[in-house]
DNA sequence: AATGAATGAGCTTTCATTCAT
DNA sequence: AATGAATGAAAGCTCATTCAT
């Protein structure tokens, strides 16, 4: 049977597990993520995994909520620092967008979830599409989104573009070193996304939702 | 080895095999479809799968570029049948969900195929892109399309638009019999997505792309 | 139920079959030699195998057989043409070597016939026993047979001698294309083993028979 | 993975599966010997064959080095108890029949190893080989082996008569209880040969290798 | 005479999990 | 707290053989 760990040194052996079964499920796909692999790469025995966790399917849905966890702080983070509504939503976009350059493992592990954990992966996009209503709702207030926009459509909607632009532009891309072209040096300023395609969507973005529609926004990049 | 059937009978097994495999692949999903339950399932032999199917990998792709060709059959149909562009988009997406919620296979397959198939999953998406991207064209010609949106970069978020709606309002609420709650009868009038939201949803996307932004459509249901 | 052909064609399929039956089991082994693999490389349907052969024992069994009709044949032939008896004996010896060196396959299916046909395989060796056993009863009537020696124990140990020279210098050189080194042209000539192997061999062998021990024998080359 | 074992316990557990796997492949030949049976003989969990052997091939070579060291090793014991140098090579052989008649596993499995594993068979060979070449080569320095014998090709020729006499006297013969016959009760005194063959099998040895043949020898037993 | 579709027992191998130490 | 030996069910896949055509 699992427990917390009680001591600060059995604290690390959990987190490692944790770490080390984020990057394995990623890899190589829940099934073929055995956990003699898991525990051999954290420099376990296998025994000592179910000191942590009660079963397989415990660590992936930890990993999935961790994930989750790390995504919506790197969004709010990102997105608070703006004063503007529509501007703390592009901020909170391109960390988004960040987030999954930076880890691709986001992408593969939920996909499993959906078989392995639906109501984990549940959870997961619940969470960030409230993230996102909140936001939006507040744009509302200030005038910011259009009268004839759904907060909770335009949500989903929002999440469905970064999700799908993160695979094609990051993830699909990866391999080509685009991340490399963009020149940029700081984390901050790491798109992600290719600026270009960051900008294009974002002049999407913004003219489904902005109550002055049809002006286009500059084009800065993200 | 697997061969192409040679007589009309074994065309037969295998068809029978191949949809069945579907089935299964998106009930259990990939690992837990075992190549026992699907030939039970079909009715036929261990062995006769492998006459047809050089591996269980392989009628996953198979059941993968079928489901493919499929919905891109839908939406070409449904889209072909309007005269006007952004009409002809509205259709294709209408189809889409329809299809979704007549085969809600679709989407659980595509999420297995991340880590089974993941070269095999790419070409799903780009088909389905090209086709967006194709119609999208055609509506900047007629101007149609706002100057400033990005053909490519459209249509993949229409694609996250679709795939993400089609998650929450299709699949998540099916168990509940939200299209019964419709009241539609024929396939044609079945939106797979509920009315208000496909509306609210088309809203969205036509602010993002029609050059008379701002300009609210009329609440046609699809 | 196998039966023997009742026509010509019937004839030539079933000879097709045994013959690539002879190389499938040689180059795979017994098991890995499948009734599939078999029938395709002879062209002909699964079915089509049992018109002929009884069960997959049975065509290894009647290659065993067929084997030891053609080396047997091939043994008799060469030492049929000597006068003297020891020169019989040698001409043996070397058919043996030559038909190891053009067949790999009898090796190869001798070596499997221990587990999966021994009666059949009792019977190969004792055949080609009983064949030196005439021989070197001859010989010991015209007086070119030590009398010290057993026919019976000399027979066998000649087979030995042969079967392990044949394997060390004929089948495990083969890929080196020591056979290309002798320069010999035509197959009477080619003595499968490397000449100054075949001599050494030979006049241990002499030494061991010959009433006249310790002669040495010219170095003639087989 | 296998690995090796790490505490007394796992030693202990892949000692006694080495041991019946020895016995399982002599018995039913390779491909019978599943690793069901395997385990089972051994009273392990199927699971447990793979913490010590990757494969079943891999426990197949593993027992052919382990005869192979038992095999050379009761040579070398027998023939380092005798000081003239043919008496050595006659104690050699002898100690190779009585190993042969107590562990028929031997021959039966270096026959699958043809097939099976044909580069650890070779290295079977080459080592009974070069133990034969450096005791000829010794007795040729003390002027027991006649000038005309190359040792390579003779140690070869002595395995082959050696393989071939345990195959016909000492396995075609054991069910029959030949060994029992003979009378013999300590292991040392038991010939594996009936004395009689193996006396006629070391006259004919002797004449072809020593200096003064064709000077037969006292017909002593081994 | 010839075929190829169909079968299911049986194979090797993997893996989450338990437990004694 | 940590370990690694042990397990056995279950997986994917192969194959000799049968049979309707």
């Amino acid at each position: 049977m699992s427990a917390l760990p009680r001591t600060e040194r059995g604290g690390r052996t959990r987190a490692r597990i944790l770490d080390v079964a984020t990057q394995v499920f990623a890899e190589r796909g829940y099934h073929d993520a055995s956990i003699v692999r898991i525990t051999a790469a954290a420099e376990v025995g296998q025994g000592t995994f179910y000191l942590y966790f009660a079963s397989k399917q415990e660590v992936f849905e930890e990993v999935v909520r961790d994930l989750n966890q790390r995504v919506r702080r790197a969004m709010v983070a990102a997105s608070s620092a703006e004063t503007g509504r529509l501007a703390a939503e592009r901020a909170g976009f391109a960390a988004y967008f960040r987030f999954t350059a930076a880890n691709p493992a986001l992408y593969r592990i939920m996909r499993q979830a959906e078989i392995v954990a639906p109501h984990v992966l549940r959870e997961h996009y619940e969470r960030i599409a409230d993230g996102y209503v909140a936001g939006l709702r507040a744009a509302r207030v200030h005038g910011e989104l259009a009268e004839e926009i759904d907060p909770e459509v335009a949500a989903w909607a929002l999440m469905g573009i970064g999700e799908m632009a993160g695979m094609r532009w990051v993830l699909w891309e990866q391999p080509d070193g685009a991340a490399a072209r963009n020149g940029a040096t700081t984390p901050e300023e790491r798109p992600g996304l290719p600026p270009e395609i960051f900008d294009a969507t974002m002049r999407l973005v913004e003219r489904a939702l902005s109550p002055t529609a049809g002006t286009p926004t500059e084009g800065r990049t993200a």
